[in-house]
DNA sequence: AATGAATGAGTATTCATTCAT
DNA sequence: AATGAATGAATACTCATTCAT
């Protein structure tokens, strides 16, 4: 019934080590110290460091699901919905152990200065983006907003729309391309209109 | 004038391969042979993989913000210039050579199964979003648009400013978060409205 | 109990290999195989291939401080201390392992021709010295004694006084140069006089 | 008949680079930036890094002989001859760059740490010796002397003779041990007696 | 079921040497 | 005669994985 208390171990320990430092970083004896276990009994339960990793990537990724469908299942009405989702995405995002943190993250696989070069340089693209929404206010194309909150929402559309529809087949982006681009503009002309 | 020609050789070569498979999976001997060049004589420019990878990643970088600042600013108006960003998004994905995908992408040391799984999740959970967004339009709270494409620019929208503002300090955490999902539901509500 | 059996193995192969082979030409690879190991059971016990070979050096240099503090301990008075101290020095040099050899023997780095080269010369100045032991045999300033070996005491004595002095502090050199040379000198003429 | 100033130079840049760093640390292109050279041009002078280490050193046992024969053949008799021998002994060792120091000091290859252990093990040793020498003071023995300088004659004496007498066939050892053995102990005890 | 001592394949890096200029 | 950019053989070291206990 318990569904072995030495793998739960297992893999608790290692979503903490992946999440702190990457996959490449984290040592399997590491994690055996940190699960207190012996190193051959991670093996026991897992063939390898890349099952251990993929293993404990999907519990999280299925853990993430259920809150999603029930907290958001609890909400009755449209509105409330979407809201309720922003809102789990500022939780998730806290808590520190969202999968793209886990999967992409080899950040620390590199130099404290590569990293802060890159927030950097992304605080850096996001002040751009925000001047011209800020062009915009004063234009009086636009309401009058905080700009940077502005770009960080129509950047994060514009971001997630692209890389998804950019994942596609050749034959469907073109159209997918052309719509996609279309709502994006026209929710964010129309919701930051006057 | 010509900057070193070796070295632009090698930085090129390492650009490739670790956009192809990623920093660890991708051999100092590989991007010398890609290069034409001897393994030592990548140590006569670069102290070390680190430093390498380091330089491709802020030349890209730069190269990028060039792009960038350069496209937009050949763009009059306000509208023009949001369009303008959000098409270089797309051209940007399609070349697949974008920092995050260079910083992050340690995909490649993972198995296709993974990443395919991965892929197969986040369909479902932009699915259950959409689902959402279905809602919406058949309860007449929204207009009658792609669902899937205005569930894509909403998370997208959620997840940069949960992400950016969930970096910020404690003190300014919290008026931020509650600025910023007022501000995104604004404009998705008023933008997908009637 | 055992104290670490395969740390004693490594141990005493890293001894055989650096004497026989010096520093820079015992290969790590070749000592596990001598010590009968893999390559990485070594670093499970040194840190590097400096660490081993500083404590392999080290090792010696007890063991030889015990076994001198010992066997002279053994003897009651002083003149057969002085004797056993010179029959040691014999023995340890013939062992092969004293500490010199172990420490500068880079030796085996070179030629065996500039060895021979070496050694061909020393024994010329030797050969120099000596004839001058010939000259005070001769003219009837010192015994008839062999003039060779007359020679290797006087040389040495000269050499390891004159080393170890070298070593001092600035003030202290010049008097310990004059005390050390004319002791030097009165042992030799009387000790060598008729 | 300038014997090629270019040779010369990178002869003399080596010496002090060997010297200052021994053989193994230093690098070819430091020699040749001492010697205010190519690199390449140290390769129209001497086949390889060894044969430039081999004539350096040759080189240097030449300057010293002649030194030697020149110093001592301007004394005119035996013990004159002798004291000079010492005190050019002093001379070369204060020179730091007595062939001993060129061949063997590879000493620059270790920590600092370890040529301290071993500088202070060697003190300890030849403290030990040293009172060996008071009891032999004390017991009246042998004359009230500076213990540690007659120490250090005595086994400077000892060292080489053993050293020497070590290289020779099987056949001559035993012998040349016993007189050398006498020899050591004669010269010490009448040259310390009262 | 659990262990941890032992393993060795795999890789970044160094530096003597070459050779086109 | 001189150069120094380019080379690649050689090697210390890491860490996932195994297996005897």
């Amino acid at each position: 019934m318990q569904e072995s208390n030495t793998r739960q171990k297992i893999l608790l320990a290692s979503r903490m080590l992946f999440a702190e430092k990457g996959f490449h970083k984290a040592k399997m004896e590491e994690i055996a110290e940190a699960a207190g276990v012996g190193k051959g009994t991670i093996y026991d339960y897992f063939k390898s460091k890349k099952e251990l990793f993929e293993t404990m990537i999907k519990d999280i990724a299925n853990e993430f699901k259920s809150v999603f469908i029930e907290k958001i299942g609890e909400e009755r009405d449209f509105e409330s919905k979407l809201k309720k989702l922003a809102e789990l995405k500022f939780e998730i995002n806290k808590s520190h152990i969202y999968i793209e943190s886990l999967v992409f993250k080899n950040l620390s696989s590199f130099d404290e200065e590569l990293l802060e070069w890159l927030k950097d340089f992304r605080e850096k693209m996001i002040g751009f983006i925000a001047d011209i929404m800020c062009e915009g206010i004063k234009g009086g194309h636009i309401k009058d907003v905080n700009p940077k909150l502005a770009a960080l929402i129509y950047l994060g559309g514009a971001h997630l729309l692209s890389h998804y529809i950019c994942e596609q087949e050749k034959d469907e982006y073109e159209s997918m391309k052309n719509e996609g681009l279309e709502l994006l503009h026209e929710i964010t002309f129309r919701g930051l209109g006057k």
